[in-house]
DNA sequence: TATGAATGAGTTTTCATTCAT
DNA sequence: AATGAATGAAAACTCATTCAT
C-alpha cells in the first residue's frame, strides 16, 4: 500500500524523471497555468496539457489538486521567502534594512513575475478552500512579522518615529507589496523598480524621525 | 413582451414584494454569500438557499448570473462611491482633504463589512469574465485617478514635499485601502479606526513638507 | 368545477375578450410564432410575449401546451381544408380536377404561408408527441385518400393511363405539396405559382393517356 | 496537449475500443435514437443511455453535442452520397440515369432506414441551430442541383420533352424522395421498392418525348 | 380572468477523481 | 508509471406548469 505511491527518492540514472523531479515538473507547470489563466481557470486538464501528458498522471503523482496547489504555494514560499531573508536583515541601520526589503522583495517580484502572479492568484482565489487558506495566511503571517520587527526595530534604537504603530505600518507595507503582482499583470509595462524606489522613500519619509528642534545646536540642523 | 421580464418599477407599498425589491433581495443576498464563501463558491443555488427559494427564480428575476454579479457591482459602487466623494472633497487644505478621505473610506469599510468584503471578493475572482472584469477595472480607475490627483493638487499648492511621485503614491493608498476588506474577512478583531487613524498618519508624515531648514529666522524655528 | 374552465360561448359586447376569442388569439400567435421561429423554439413565452399577456394566461386558457397545439392544427386543417375541398372536386374531368387541385392547393399555400409554415413546422417537430402526431396523421391521411381518389377516379374513367398505381402517385404528390412551405420559408423568392403550374404539367403529362393510336389508320389501331 | 481529447486513430487489434471507434460508437447511437425518438428527444443522456454510459462520456469524447450532431450529418452523408454517385451516373441514356437514380437512391433509404430516418428528423429539426442548418442546406442543394442537371442533360440531349422546368422537376423530385424516410417511420409496411418503380415510371411518363404526331409517315410510328 | 412569481424537472457542459490495463 | 476512459456531482440555464392574489 505504500509502495502505491511515489516517495522522493532521488538518483535515477534513467531517461525517465524520478518521482520528485515529476512533481517539480507539475508544481512549475501549474505556476504557469495559474499564472496565465487565474486559479479558478487552472484545471487539472490545462496543467497537465502544460506538461503533455494526461490528467491522470497528476491525481497518480498528488492525492488530489489540493496537494497539488499546497505545494505550489510551499514552492514559491520557500524560494521567494529564502532570497528576501538573505538580502535585507544584514543591514546596519533600520532605515536600510527597511529601505533594502522593500527594494528587494520588488525586485525578487519583477525577476518572478510568473511565481509572484500565481501566488497572488492563489492567495486571492483559494477562498473557501481551507487547507490551501492555511497555508497562505501562516505563510503571510510569519512575513507579517518579520516587517512588523523591522519598524519595531527602527523605533527602539531611535532611527524611526515613535508615533507610529509598528503593525499597522507593516499592514500597511504588505498591502502595497502584495498588490503588485496583479498590478504587473493587469498592466505588463508597470514600472516595479521605479515604483519600489518610491515606496521605499514615502516610508522613509513617513517613518524618519523628524528634525530635531534646534534646540540651540544650529550648526547641526544647517548641515541636515 | 410586457409581462414576461419582471422590470424595476419601484414603490409599493404591499406586503408582496414588488419586482424591484425581489431583485435587490437577491443582490442582497448574492452580496453575503459572495462575502461569506467568496465569488468561486457563490453559486446560484447558494444565494437562492439564502433567500429561501428555488434555483430557478434567479433565472426568473435575472437574464443570468452575469446580470446578477454587474448588479451587485453596480449597487455597491454606488452606494459606495457616493458616499466617499461627498466627504472628503470639500475639505479646505489638501492634507485634510487627504486624511479625510482615507478616514472616510475606511469608516465606510467598516461599516459596510459584508459590501466590501464581497466587493473585493469580486474583483479578486473575476478573472476569466471579461463583462465583470471590465466593469471592476474601469470603476477602480476612476477612483485611483481622484486619489492621484489629491496628491498632484497638495504639491501644486505647496503643501506636500515635491519629491515623491503623485501615481505611485495613489498607487501604494488604494492598495492599502483594497487590502482592509480582506483583512477583516478574516480577522473579525481588526481594528479598522485604528487603522485608519495610523495610515493617515503616515501618509501625513510621508508627504508632509519638511520644516524649512531655518533660513535665517530662528524665532521661527526654535517655536515650532 | 366545470367553471374553472372557460366555456366557448361568444356573445360578450364588453371590450374585454370571450373566452373563444381569447382562445383564437392564442391560436393565431401560435402560428406566426411557430412560422417564424419553429416548433422548437416556440415556447409558451414567446407566444404569450405576441400576443402582449404573461405565460400564464395561456396556461389558463388551454390545459397545457399540447391543447393549444392541437387547437392550432386544427384550425389550419379547417381552414384550410374547407378551400381546398371547395374549389376541386367540382370539374368535370379528371384531369380538370387533379390540376385544379394541385393549383389550388398551392394557390392556398402561397396565400396563407404563415399558416402552412406552422403547419409543416409542427408535421417536423412534432415527433414524440403522441397526441399531437396522432392529429396530424389522420389529417394528412384523409387528404391522401382524397388525392388517391382524384387519379383512381382518372383511371377508372379512362382518361388515365392504367399503368401507374394510384396510391403511389397520390404519395408521391402529397409529397410534392408538403415540401412547400419549408421552401418559401427558406427561399423568400421562390415563385410557387410557377411551380403550381410545373407540376400541374408533369403530373398531367405522367398521367395522361398517350395519344390514342390513330383512329383514322385501322391497321395500326387494330394492332394495339 | 497531447492526450487531452481523444483522436481519430484508427486500428487496434486488441478488445477495447479505440477512440475512433468509440466515437463511431455513439455516432450509431445518435443515429439510432435520433431515428427512433426524434431529433428534439434525442438528448446527450439518452443517446448515452442507449450506450449504456454515463452522459459525460459522450462529453469526453466530442467537444459537444454540436459536434456529435455535425458527425452524424457528416457520416450519413458520406456513406450515402457514395453509393448513390457510384450508381446512377454511368448509364448511357438520360432516362435510364434518371431511373437508376431513384430507383438507387430508394434502395439505399430501404436499406438504411435508420440512417435515413435519423436524417431526415435532423433536417427537420434542426431550425434554429445555425451551424447543422447550414450543413444540410448546403449538402441538400448540391444533391438538388445533380438532379437539376439530369433532367437538364435529357432535354439537352433530345431525349426528354422540352415543355417543363428542369429546377422545378428536380424540386418535385426531392421532394418525393426526402418524403420517403418519415413515411417509411411512420408506416413500416410501406413498399419503397415498389413506391420506387413507380416514382420512376411517372417520371419516365411526364418526361419522355410524346410519340410524333404521325404526320404521314406510319412506318416510323410503327417502329417505335 | 389575468398576473407575476415560483417551482422543479430536465438540458448541456465542466471537472476532479478513479480505475483497469 | 502512465494512460485513456469513465464517472458523477455540480454548474448555469430553460421551460411548462402551478398558484395565490
Amino acid at each position: 500500500m505504500r509502495s502505491e505511491r511515489p516517495v522522493s527518492i532521488a538518483g535515477d540514472g534513467g531517461g525517465t524523471f524520478t518521482s520528485a523531479a515529476r512533481r517539480a515538473q507539475f508544481v512549475a507547470a501549474a505556476i504557469e497555468t495559474i499564472a496565465e489563466v487565474g486559479y479558478a481557470q487552472a484545471t487539472l486538464a490545462r496543467i497537465a496539457a502544460r506538461v503533455g501528458v494526461s490528467k491522470g498522471v497528476i491525481c497518480y503523482h498528488f492525492a488530489g489538486k489540493d496537494e497539488l496547489v499546497r505545494e505550489v504555494i510551499a514552492d514559491i514560499g520557500a524560494r521567494g521567502g529564502a532570497f528576501v531573508y538573505a538580502q535585507a536583515l544584514t543591514l546596519p541601520t533600520a532605515a536600510e534594512r527597511l529601505r533594502g526589503w522593500i527594494t528587494s522583495i520588488l525586485e525578487y517580484t519583477a525577476a518572478h513575475r510568473t511565481e509572484t502572479v500565481a501566488f497572488h492568484e492563489i492567495a486571492a482565489g483559494s477562498r473557501g478552500d481551507a487547507a490551501v487558506s492555511a497555508v497562505m495566511t501562516e505563510l503571510s503571517a510569519s512575513v507579517a512579522s518579520a516587517v512588523q520587527a523591522l519598524f519595531a526595530d527602527g523605533q527602539a534604537s531611535g532611527e524611526f518615529r515613535e508615533d507610529f504603530d509598528p503593525e499597522s505600518a507593516a499592514t500597511a507595507l504588505m498591502a502595497i507589496i502584495d498588490a503588485v503582482p496583479p498590478r504587473m499583470a493587469r498592466d505588463p509595462d508597470f514600472d516595479v523598480t521605479r515604483y519600489g524606489r518610491e515606496v521605499a522613500g514615502l516610508f522613509d519619509a513617513a517613518t524618519r524621525r523628524p528634525a530635531p528642534p534646534e534646540t540651540g545646536s544650529p550648526g547641526k540642523g544647517g548641515r541636515r
